[in-house]
DNA sequence: CGTTAAGCCGTACAGCGTAAGGTTGTCAAG
DNA sequence: CTTGACAACCTTACGCTGTACGGCTTAACG
């Protein structure tokens, strides 16, 4: 029995760890897609078995918890210039951007979850740069989540039809060719406006978040 | 053999049809949740085998699609009266009770959908009240994505909150026993917001709302 | 009466999360 | 040097899922 190397003719397979699971399952997640996230896979792409995995995560849902945590971990806090405005709009347009990155993420959003530190601690300094702005308690209660609705809405909305795009890319002209214009006058004006847009585009979300940090200004202002 | 009567004893059990299953899988849905409305369940509440219900939908994803419709075609489409303005916050509204009526919708929103036609109806006559209330195609269409982003991040932010509560009514207090108030103060007093709130308060939704209609009916005037 | 089709069901398969217990490799205490 | 504990990982198995495929029963019609 050769007992120094433990496995001589496979790939090294450096050991498990939380860490590591956890970094292999958010880029299965973003690669694939989250429905495709089993542990089964997961395990496979570590070269293990997936109950193996259930060492550092005692349930899937402890995962995906981790796995969000993650994510809010990314977001850039508010920073603290002399303009609060300015910095809760870079500070938004990252949390926008965390999120089109790691799409599965905005689908774990609607179910319940425990414990992501990271997000508490997001929502903190956001609360926390509003005050400091200031805005009253109250205001800022309101302010955070016209905020939060604006980014998590959009990044919703905005989803499916980049998931459809990499998915079905012939289903774009499908679509148009057979769509009842007569019938929806107003809905084919606004998907015209859908494909003038250069992919990628955003417009729609900074549009909505000036007028959301205007309005808040103004309130501001008159406080 | 009896012919006559195919099912004497058991209850009548009228003839399945893509309505009735329909029908129970949003009840289904609404009482249990998306996660729980698998096709034996569902067949099983309507007194027949999982593999006829394929008869109706060919793919479960179908049922899921039929179901999302059927949710937007309870949304109110807006009114058209003298003032764009209340038109446009009382259909928002609906939208809002809607979604959170049928808790599982927003979650569906999420994937990629193919045939919403009722969502179709009410997005037209959405930008039709835009338009007609004078906002030009473009700003049509981005006031449309600004109050629909509202729309759908209240409900997937306050959903998770109203299953939890839901689900385990205890977790509250504890979690309220245990949060760090020293290292996240802001966020403490943002919660301590929403427990003064009352159950079911939606003022959150109605601030942002109210944000979002007043910067756009500055923006109509100014043009 | 024979044919056809609609509606429904039984069986089967691959994949899922995960409970329970078994097998190693490593390392410290006796 | 032995022993026992413990961490890391694996094997097996169970009940659940969506659904492919083919068969059955009944009603309608020529």
């Amino acid at each position: 029995m050769k007992t120094v190397q433990a496995n001589p003719e496979s790939e090294p397979r450096s050991p498990l760890s939380r860490e590591r699971v956890l970094g292999a399952a958010i880029e299965l997640a973003d690669a694939s897609g989250i429905d495709s996230l089993s542990m089964r896979k997961l395990a496979q792409k570590l070269g293990v078995e997936a109950m193996s995995l259930y060492h550092y995560f005692a349930r899937k849902d402890e995962l995906l918890d981790a796995m969000l945590d993650v994510v809010f971990s990314e977001m850039e806090l508010p920073s603290t210039g002399p303009d609060w405005r300015s910095d809760m709009r870079t500070c938004a347009i990252s949390a926008k951007d965390v999120l089109l990155r790691h799409s599965w993420a905005a689908q774990l959003l609607g179910s319940p979850t425990n414990s992501t530190p990271a997000r508490f601690v997001w929502m903190n300094a956001v609360l926390g740069r509003l005050r400091g702005a200031g805005f009253s308690r109250n205001m800022t209660h309101h302010a955070y989540h016209a905020l939060d609705s604006h980014i998590e809405g959009f990044v919703l909305w905005v989803l499916p039809y980049i998931a459809i795009e990499r998915e079905r890319p012939e289903f774009a002209e499908q679509f148009l060719e057979n769509f009842p214009y007569a019938e929806l006058p107003h809905l084919a004006e606004h998907i015209q406006e859908h494909v003038e847009d250069a992919a990628g585009d955003t417009s729609e979300f900074d549009f909505g978040l000036d007028l959301i940090l205007d309005g808040l200004e103004k309130l501001r202002g008159d406080a």
